[in-house]
DNA sequence: TTCACAGAAGTTTTT
DNA sequence: CTTCTGTGAA
């Protein structure tokens, strides 16, 4: 029998009730991974359900695997036959099996909002409208909040938007048009063609009404409109459902998320059995007072409220600071200080709500030599050169995927540039026919060398898509590798940048071979659906003794001892996109909320009186309202010391009598010698030298440390 | 026709 | 500080 005396009463309640609906609001650090991962194991040990008839959806792929080996901890279970994910992968796996259905091949490709972007461009462009007028990011952003709402392009005018262009409806239609021509589907469709296909085949719906005989889901806040249908069309028939979620945690309403989705639960299903777990068990008193204080100004919030046993702790820490320069010295400083006693680096995390705050951080732990993780930001399978070896992949996979044609046709370069291109695209759409067909079609005028080329493409691609068939997705990239010579191409100039570029490449190598042996399938299709799906998140291992930074948005749901957050100023935190409209400005708080819950026993809060935008002219700033909505007796003032001061950082940062180093420039360095400068990076206090020394010895160093002598 | 370079513009949050 | 776009040279 498993255990269960670890649980609370109220925990106990919400896992072991089976007769009704469950809803859990589940407080933060109130135990609700617990909850979900106990009823599992409850329904499979106690109610004997077998194991591939739960579907458990979860926020992120790791969270999914998580709970999977912590079900497998409490019972004895063969965890490959749960079925637990995210919506977006539960969704691809259905949509491989039945995407026929819809007219699509069950190769198709997962395209990115970059990805979509393009084809919202292409599509604007063949419609002959101005792009300087007709922003494709306005166009494509309609379009997913339509998608989140359930409009097809025939019904665009009941959109709940404000403005709504003349030209949506058919700028989506052919969007629509062109993903399906190119057998791709974009984040939006993923959970969108299940519902389709549900609607239009009963005999399936029943087939996954019976398998997914229970359904749980976490995050529930954050379910958007084809989410909940998903599991309305699978649950609402059996009734057997458990939802966990909190109301105040909701941060993403402006991906469709809709909170009333967890405030109306019991009318979408019968006489739910409701849950409050308010007990805290992660957090410090004073840390949890000033979540209290802070999240109990907002008006739409269901009546709750957080307490815990732990210890007081220490008081809440709030500092305002000169710029955000010394902003990020001084969370390092407190950073070095705590993990020099009782703390190791991977207790601590620092928080901000944009990304770009990463970078100056990100400059003084390189500086300093301190380990870090960053999540997000410029995002590994975002990375150009990953990009372009990747879309060889998925061409290979899905020979109509016209946007990773696009990319990958000239590059490295093989003369085929951007007249050639048009001529393709305009055969492809006067001919009406498919890309392959079109890259060998006799009505292609195009020069000698041109068509040459051409030729020499397409026969490389036939050659690797059938090597695909055979060569599982490691194999096959070693193959695509050799074939066009990457490594040529990036090391053969000797740019370090390019250098750089090789070694991400590398890595992908590599963790194309970690996937092949970790995962029970090693087709390349597998392999290009988990990176489309996987986030920075999921890659991360806070095993390593290591710093991690990363967005207040993907953070929820983990907890650090020590939390520093950046960046408590009005116009960033709350953003300056939300602070004209009440219901943002609530979102806002709620993200706080989050930010302060994932605090353990220390949390950090700082501001700053100036702050650069895009590394250009200082923006002054006001302290966050947010500071201002916590009682003067839960935060500990910090003071500006004299050791803060503009005047005292900027001495030590610009070198005031620095030469200005140029390309080509003889320079002089204490270690290496004499050297010539072959590149220059970047200005001001930033700027990067690359210098070849006696030797061929190649180095790059930031200007202002290296102490660079230049020879006359 | 392609390719390299210089200037302009643009950063909320993400599956 | 990055990423995209447009311009001239080869």
């Amino acid at each position: 029998m498993m255990k269960m005396d670890n649980l609370n009463p109220e925990q106990i309640k919400a896992v072991k009730h089976v007769d009704s609906p469950v809803l859990v609001f589940a407080g933060a650090g109130s135990g609700k991974t617990r909850v979900l991962t106990h009823k599992i194991a409850h329904l499979i040990e106690n109610i004997g359900l077998p194991p591939e008839n739960i579907l458990a959806v979860t926020f992120t792929n790791k969270a999914a695997h998580e709970m999977t080996s912590r079900v497998h901890s409490i019972v004895k279970v063969d965890s490959s036959k749960l079925n637990i994910g995210t919506f977006h992968s539960i969704s691809a796996g259905i949509l491989r099996k039945h995407i026929h259905c819809l007219g699509f091949e069950n190769n198709f490709t997962i395209y990115d909002q970059k990805d979509a972007l393009s084809v919202v461009k292409k599509v604007i462009k063949n419609m002959n409208l101005d792009i300087k007028q007709n922003d494709p990011k306005y166009f494509y952003y309609m379009i997913s909040r339509a998608k989140n709402q359930l409009i097809s392009y025939k019904e665009i005018d009941k959109i709940d938007s404000g403005y709504v262009d003349k030209n949506l409806s058919e700028v989506y239609r052919l969007y629509q048009e062109s993903l399906k021509d190119s057998n791709s589907l974009d984040f939006d469709d993923l959970l969108i063609f299940p519902l389709r296909i549900f609607k239009e085949n009963d005999s399936l719906l029943d087939y996954y009404r019976k398998k997914f005989r229970y359904v749980l889901v976490d995050e529930y806040q954050d379910t958007n409109r084809p989410q909940f249908e998903f599991i309305s069309l699978i649950a609402k028939e059996h009734q057997d459902i458990c939802v966990v979620g909190d109301d105040d945690q909701s941060i993403y309403g402006w991906r469709g998320a809709d909170v009333s989705n967890i405030l109306d639960f019991n009318k979408s299903f019968d006489n739910p059995l409701i849950v409050k777990l308010e007990q805290n068990y992660r957090s410090t008193k004073s840390i949890l007072n000033v979540a209290n204080s802070v999240i109990k100004n907002n008006i739409t919030r269901a009546e709750k409220s957080l307490w815990t046993d732990n210890e007081p702790g220490n008081c809440v820490v709030y500092q305002n600071l000169y710029n955000e320069k010394i902003e990020a010295s001084k969370i390092v400083d407190i950073i070095q200080r705590k993990c020099s006693d009782s703390f190791s680096l991977n207790d601590a995390v620092i928080l901000y709500r944009t990304n770009s705050q990463s970078r100056q951080i990100e400059d003084l732990l390189r500086r300093r030599s301190v380990p870090y993780n960053i999540i997000g930001g410029v995002k590994f399978y975002d990375r150009k050169e990953i990009k372009d070896v990747l879309s060889y992949l998925r061409y290979i996979c899905n020979s109509n995927d016209e946007v990773s044609f696009l990319r990958i046709l000239n590059f490295p370069p093989r003369g085929l540039g951007k007249t050639t291109i048009n001529k393709v695209l305009d055969v492809k759409i006067s001919g009406n026919q498919s890309l392959s067909d079109v890259i060998t079609s006799e009505d292609l005028l195009l020069g000698q060398k041109q068509k040459e080329s051409l030729k020499y493409f397409n026969e490389m691609i036939t050659k690797l898509r059938l090597a695909s068939k055979e060569l599982n997705a490691y194999e096959l990239i070693l193959e695509l590798i050799k074939t066009v010579d990457f490594k040529d191409y990036y090391c053969s100039k000797n740019i370090p940048e390019d250098i750089d570029r090789w070694e991400n490449v590398q890595e992908l190598i590599n963790s194309i071979q970690e996937f092949c042996v970790n995962s029970s399938s090693t087709s390349l299709q597998s392999f290009l659906e988990e990176v489309s799906l996987l986030t920075d998140i999921d890659r991360w291992n806070n095993n390593d003794e290591c710093l991690t930074l990363m967005t207040v948005h993907s953070s929820k749901g983990l907890e650090f001892p020590l939390v520093f957050i950046a960046g408590m100023e009005e116009g960033l935190f709350p953003h300056s996109n939300s602070i004209n409209d009440e219901e943002s400005v609530e979102e806002e708080r709620r993200l706080f909320y989050v930010a302060v819950t994932r605090a353990m026993e220390e949390l950090y809060l700082f501001s700053a009186d100036s702050r650069m935008k895009f590394g250009g002219g200082n923006l002054p700033s006001l302290r966050s309202r947010f500071i201002d909505e916590i009682p003067k007796n839960l935060i500990d003032f910090k003071n500006k010391s004299r050791d803060d001061s503009f005047a005292s950082i900027s001495k030590n940062s610009y070198n005031s009598n620095a030469e200005i180093i140029k390309k080509g420039n003889l320079v002089r360095h204490q270690l290496y010698g004499n050297g010539k400068v072959i590149n220059v990076d970047g200005f001001g206090e930033n700027t990067k030298v690359t210098v070849i020394f006696s030797g061929n010895v190649q180095k790059k160093f930031i200007q202002r440390y290296a102490n660079l002598k230049i020879i006359k």
